[in-house]
DNA sequence: CGGGAATGATTGAGGTCTCAACGAGCTTAC
DNA sequence: GTAAGCTCGTTGAGACCTCAATCATTCCCG
């Protein structure tokens, strides 16, 4: 679902022999301060979510999708891709959660190369019990902080970045 | 440097008692999109400059920070500080940086504790090859989509956010 | 039908990051 | 001066992620 089907053949790798375009220093200083309040942000949810839940964002983030669907169930390449995830990274959580006991997989009969990713009840209790505290630290640290205008604002700028760099994800199969 | 001097007693901790804010559906929305947007680019520029330059984007920011002080040196901690990083990290990372021979380290004869991280000339050399790659895909994945106004509202944004967030870092020291 | 290409998913090796524990040096106060 | 408590920085174990290679299955097309 994620194919590009912009009709312009954009060139992803630009010409190399181009100039370079520099930031100048407004731009700098915005690039900084959004890696800077990136991190922050990213790791402090990450570390309330281990201290409090046991679990890292990724997971957090799958649990949610599975919960998601009607029979809390789906197919792992959907699930990679609704989280703009690779499938090795997918792969490699979901083999812990199964661990675990809040996922598990099983067989398509239907197209046996497929897997199905289902939501067990722990799972799912897992991901009542970590939302509160999640969300909590999201709206702290993110919406908080925030006026409604900045909130819209953040909006469409992630819409932006998101059509931007939606196409060129990952190099997946064999593409000489 | 990253001390909190705020007067208000602020409860970093929220009472659990209190009842979940939970994310309306706008708010829902704007998180979503800005956590695949982020995961997007930063995973982007990732592969771009583990590709060209062979290095992650964290090694990039600290060659960075070396290359703008007057002797390309500085301390550990202040480095650490400056990249938002914990010490750990910072340590692991320039252990790498120093296996390279793009940074080297030497101890404090003032602090025997301290130690000083200074760029090598083939660090330099090497993040000079980087720089152009790298603030291309900058641009492209970034600021190519967005408009003037957006580039503002990121900035302040994300002023916002590091203002919340730069008081509840990673706990370091004994604090009982 | 049969062979080559594409797809779905996993695996293993290697790299980075986190957390907790530690060691060494400085500082303060008695 | 010395013990307690900081601060600076490192270390090791373990968790997570990336990349490339792999396998099985299905699709496509002559």
């Amino acid at each position: 679902m994620t194919a590009n089907h912009s009709a312009t053949p954009t060139a992803e790798k630009p010409d190399p022999d181009e100039p370079v375009r520099w930031l100048d220093a407004g731009e700098q200083r915005v690039w900084r301060s959004f890696l800077e309040a990136s991190r922050l942000l990213f790791d402090a949810l990450d570390r309330e979510l281990q201290a409090d839940a046991g679990m890292p964002h990724a997971y957090y983030e799958i649990l949610v999708r599975l919960s998601e669907t009607a029979d809390r169930t789906m197919r792992m390449s959907e699930l990679a891709d609704s989280l703009s995830s690779s499938r090795s990274r997918l792969s490699h959580a979901v083999a812990r959660l199964e661990e675990r006991g809040w996922v598990r997989r099983q067989a398509d009969p239907a197209d046996r190369r497929g897997q199905w990713a289902i939501l067990t009840d722990a799972g799912f209790a897992a991901l009542v019990a970590a939302a509160p505290g999640h969300v909590g630290a999201v709206r702290r640290q993110l919406f908080d902080p925030l006026t409604p205008e900045d909130v819209a604002a953040l909006g469409r700028i992630s819409d932006a970045i998101r059509r931007a760099g939606t196409c060129d994800g990952p190099v997946t199969g064999s593409q000489l």
